[in-house]
DNA sequence: GACTGATGCGGAACATCGTTCCGTACTCAC
DNA sequence: GTGAGTACGGAACGATGTTCCGCATCAGTC
């Protein structure tokens, strides 16, 4: 990841006092599991409260909804490149790439309402973006460079199209359970067409 | 068109007063406007105060907010289908397709968030979805058989596959001014393409 | 043309949302 | 322990979608 600053800090510096330090914490969990029942458009109330905190509270840490949302994905996606870190070391080149793929599936399957909201032109989510490509396709990049060079993958693909690709796939089919399913099945596939030999 | 009825009846049937037609026709007049300024997420009231009446009378016609988005959107795909007609009988092959598709866009970039809702996994928006597939898609393809037949364009396109390119043009770059202006160029460069002899 | 029941209208009222504000409580360095 | 400053909570505000009902208006009838 060469023009990405290692840590590219907050927007807010973290807060010093300890108390704040959880509340934050608590915040951003809290976001997560909302967001993945209710869609990115879950309400502040609710998020507060699970988090066992006022929305003031909420307010102070996020001035708008779309910080809120932009640290659960940053924070999210830096997990998404932690686990690729894990699974190359744990698993050869071929398993890895599908492990972190289901990963990331999984990733963006609790994310209902992110696509509109990056596409909504509201300028707020960009850094949201420009964060998606400059974190999440190098990854990919590694892991399907690492696989083809191991012989475990046949097809030649460029990483930000395959992860548009399987986002689409998650969205596209609508929130149902059976879309899920759907999805996972789908990805499957495209995984299994990697592994097909060029024509 | 096979299989859609020459006039699939409206959900409520028109109201039998005068002034209640009236009113019908400013609402979805006004809602069109406001649509075309503000996307489909258009206050509600916005919509009444343009058309001169009270909130009630529009929830009166249109129960849900959905039921108005579905109006405004049948009647417009209707007028784009009708000016196909037009066009086809003033125009040659070639040149009605390059005139219909362009006013096809036009009709599409004043829907901002249409795609959204659509994709929002809300039943309601379910017959809407299909009446594009019934009404739209046999309209284009009839004007690409005729121009195919005429020999003014050489691909084979699928005409619901060109439809959802055409509308990805027009809504995936946001909503800013260039980027109508880039849809445009970009729907004129599709248009070229059909052109291109086959490989 | 007047009458009258049915039809439709307007906008106040309600619930919910994002966001702001400020008195209060807590924390932490000393 | 103490004080200054940080952070908290939730009431309050404005905007939204939606509901409700007293009142106006229309369209047949005599």
């Amino acid at each position: 990841m060469p023009s990405t600053p290692d840590a590219p800090e907050q927007v807010a510096p973290r807060p010093r006092r300890a108390d704040a330090r959880q509340n934050l914490d608590a915040l951003l969990e809290a976001a997560k599991a909302e967001f993945a029942v209710a869609g990115v458009d879950a309400p502040v109330r609710a998020i507060a409260e699970r988090a066992g905190v006022g929305v003031g509270t909420l307010y102070r840490h996020f001035p708008l909804r779309s910080d809120l949302i932009s640290a659960v994905f940053r924070r999210e996606m830096d997990a998404c490149v932690a686990a690729a870190e894990e699974l190359e070391a744990a698993f050869p080149p071929g398993e890895a790439l599908d492990r972190w793929i289901l990963r990331y599936t999984e990733f963006v399957a609790t994310k209902r309402g992110l696509a509109a909201a990056l596409h909504s032109g509201d300028p707020a989510y960009e850094p949201l973006a420009v964060y998606f490509s400059t974190r999440l396709a190098p990854t990919l990049e590694r892991l399907l460079d690492t696989a083809r060079a191991d012989g475990a993958i046949a097809q030649d693909v460029e990483a930000e199209e395959f992860l548009g690709a399987v986002a689409n796939l998650c969205h596209g089919g609508g929130p149902t359970a059976r879309g899920a399913a759907h999805a996972e099945r789908m990805v499957r596939l495209l995984l299994a067409g990697l592994r097909t030999p060029v024509a």
